[in-house]
DNA sequence: TTCAAAAAAGACAAATCTATCCTTTATTAA
DNA sequence: TTAATAAAGGATAGATTTGTCTTTTTTGAA
């Protein structure tokens, strides 16, 4: 359901929070290291993140990633969009194109219910209560 | 989270046991059809099913594929097991390896509790339930 | 017993996703 | 103004998934 990039973005995303209620501006190196990730490939993901304003970047010396006021209060399904695209939450467990309430495939109503609960909580958490909780200790980025 | 092939491979399973209770064994080729999926990749679905045992194949002429009384009665989620594994229910939203209540990502406890709503359908709902929905012409397995 | 039908098996091709590397552009401080 | 730093962009490589094709094996009926 939801790639391997997006997974990367999504602690990405938390961990840039995390830092930028500190005014801290990570770069790209300490980035991949606190969440575990190729370094090339965190570079990618987070310049996806920035083109799609989810995070801002700054070039140059002193520069890095941060997030934002606005940015912090994002729902996580702007991340899982600007990764995956906006149909991950809507598409058929079936895989039928034309699968509706008019037109359900056999799983449709047991199945669209179920997953509408899951797209609910991408779209009522925020990168900035994910990033709260992080630095509370509670939760952590890195196995 | 779901691959197309297990997606085609619900359909397909969905498709011959409904018409196993009419004492029909479909060949690849029909099923192909009946499921809008590619012929060839098809037989390399049914091929994983007929090993996991999910249906039985019956090789040469009159030949095809059918479900036996105990293979309607399986959950689901035995499709999803052969297709992509069993992991797939149980992986970290965002990744982590070692991601459990005890050492949590910071989705962790709303996104699990959604997953295993998720979890419990596929667990409860068997191939042959949903082929007799099929059967009753209320669900379709074509757009 | 032989022939034809149909699935199984294996090799291979195409597309997509994941990942890396190198060059270019922007920014800051000296 | 220049040098150094860091992200952006582009090209490319590797891995995985999706898809095709050909040959082999099994089976039923004439």
């Amino acid at each position: 359901m939801i790639s391997k990039s997006c997974k990367y973005a999504i602690r990405a995303a938390v961990y840039i929070a995390s830092q930028a209620v500190k005014d801290i501006k990570p770069g790209v190196k300490e980035i991949a290291e606190e969440i575990e990730a190729p370094p090339a490939f965190t570079a990618k993901v987070l310049q996806n993140l920035s083109k799609y304003k989810i995070v801002t970047s700054l070039k140059g010396p002193y520069g890095g990633f941060y997030c934002e006021q606005h940015q912090l209060e994002l729902p996580v399904i702007e991340i899982v969009n600007a990764m995956d695209g906006v149909a991950v939450f809507k598409e058929c467990v079936m895989g039928l194109h034309s699968c509706s309430d008019e037109h359900p495939c056999p799983m449709h109503f047991q199945y669209s219910e179920k997953r509408n609960n899951l797209l609910l909580s991408f779209q009522q958490t925020t990168i900035g209560s994910l990033a709260r909780d992080l630095s509370g200790g509670k939760v952590y980025l890195k196995n």
